[in-house]
DNA sequence: TATTGTTATACTCTATAACTATA
DNA sequence: TATAGTTATAGAGTATAACAATA
């Protein structure tokens, strides 16, 4: 690691904190149109990758357990989501999306257009260049 | 724009979504282990840039500006900011970081291991694509 | 004994509306 | 008239600690 890279670091980090906070705007704005809070937001889209139980979700989401509760009772009452008892374990609920759930969730995204547009300015190389970079990056095995 | 490239938009606001979800936990438990929530800890960083306003200080943050009042007066409390009368206009006020203030915003982003290790993957020209990446993404002029 | 989901609690974040000081 | 910051309010998010049901 040489001096110049470190540097590079600091950079690419300050510049990754101004990208998130665009695209955390952009996805609050889209949520709201919604009448949706972001933390709600965030759960519709990381249950649109398919069903979670509540603790998994807490960790995906980053946040205690007992949050989920709350998120996923006012999302359920919503009509979004519904809780399915795991048929393997009876402590788990599994939470779901139902077709209005998803319906939402893929509005709240066609609505996030200052990204689409952002996005819309690389060319089909620059997108697979970029795709490649992220996955490097964020999903990379923490230990690799 | 091709049928193609409209399904790789899809596929990179789903990365990105990943993405940006696997930093702010990052964040958001460095901002954890100073004490601080992931609302101030934003604050911090956006002020690391240079001061701001109240006002502007909401609209990077995409929130209203009634909360900053709060967010301001614990981050003021705790020694990280204090706010300073604007010279050209006396409604103003300037919130500032404090040396206090730098140090702690200095130190979370120092604490966002998962991120830095996943940037110390790559080599010094993925690093310069990625940035100039962001860059085009978020950054260019909305009506560019 | 350990884990899952829930509840109770206290604090923080958030938008809305109304207010004041200033422009 | 319009704008910057604040206050009051109500609803939502958050961590902590404790609990019942299940593993």
């Amino acid at each position: 690691m040489t001096g110049l890279s470190r540097l590079d670091t600091e950079r690419l980090m300050e510049l990754l904190s101004v990208s998130l906070g665009a695209y955390y705007g952009d996805f609050t704005v889209a949520a709201a149109s919604e009448s949706l809070t972001a933390s709600q937001g965030r759960a519709l889209t990381v249950l649109r990758r398919g069903p979670a139980a509540m603790r998994a979700l807490a960790s995906t989401l980053t946040c205690d357990a007992s949050n989920i509760t709350g998120i996923v009772d006012r999302l359920e009452k919503r009509g979004l989501v519904r809780r399915e008892p795991s048929a393997s374990d009876r402590r788990v609920k599994n939470v779901v999306l139902t077709a209005e759930g998803e319906r939402v969730t893929d509005a709240i995204r066609a609505r996030m257009r200052a990204t689409q547009d952002g996005l819309d300015r690389l060319d089909d190389a620059d997108r697979e260049r970029l795709a490649e970079l992220l996955e490097r990056v964020f999903l990379a095995p923490p230990q690799g």
